[in-house]
DNA sequence: CTTAATGTCTATACCTACTATAGGGTCAAG
DNA sequence: CTTGACCCTATAGTAGGTATAGACATTAAG
């Protein structure tokens, strides 16, 4: 079972320049080629995207990808090293969470204070944002 | 009371190159300079600087900041229109919250299965992360 | 006063992770 | 045999900066 870029593309919910690029950056392997110089993709490679894509939507970085790729590659290696890197990706995420629900928590206290009607001199989000303030 | 840009990149905790960079973008008027071309800068810009970055700080995009500005500067607009960018970054931000935790979630049962201690070949980790699988 | 360290200047290139576009070639169906 | 969908390479663009080179300015110490 073989399959073109446009196939890859489809499974893998990637765009096809996207594949390309990755190629471009070492992470997938030179394809073969048709005769007429079409790149067609094992099942080894197609996996291999979708492993990618997968990191992806995980929020791991694309140098992340290659490390847990390079690790996954040493199946004898002790598997601490890819528990290290899914730990520290995790601890990111939640940090960002909390940052994100302060946020949050900030912009609805100014469109409660700023319903529309006023003018921008009584409005508090400028007021909210400037210099000085703890918000 | 005027600063150089490395006072200003203290206080507003900004980049030196990032507030040229503002300036390059129109984000900041161009400031005075002194007889030996270095940039100075009035409370009002170190104002505004210090606003951008906090827009910044809360995830407005550089567009936003400058809807922000522009609006901030007409006193007499109705805050409705403020008010609007506010509450579409809002829900912005409410949807990201919501992905990022169900990451979280997900790395969370990924790092419970895999404690650091086998073998690669056996990590469940890759296992989890490999196409097919859903974990 | 000099010297060294630090700060600043401009300009350009680089970063991530793609995306868009131009200008072509290939292939299968009707 | 032509039409349209697919594919090719190459280049440039995106956001929001960051890094670097090479030169000039300023400041503190000796």
């Amino acid at each position: 079972m073989t399959f073109k870029i446009g196939d890859l593309s489809k499974i893998a919910s990637t765009k096809v320049v996207t594949i390309r690029y990755y190629e471009k950056l070492g992470l997938l392997s030179k394809p073969l080629r048709t005769s007429g110089n079409y790149r067609i993709y094992s099942e080894e490679q197609k996996d291999r995207l979708c492993f990618i894509r997968r990191c992806r939507n995980l929020g791991f970085s694309l140098d992340q990808v290659r490390e847990l790729l390079d690790l996954s590659s040493q199946k004898n290696q002790k598997c601490i090293e890819i528990d290290k890197i899914a730990g520290e990706h995790l601890l990111a995420i939640e940090q960002k969470t909390r940052d994100l629900n302060r946020l949050a928590h900030e912009l609805r206290k100014i469109n409660l204070s700023c319903q529309g009607g006023g003018r921008i001199e009584n409005c508090r989000i400028i007021e909210a944002l400037s210099p000085g303030q703890s918000i």
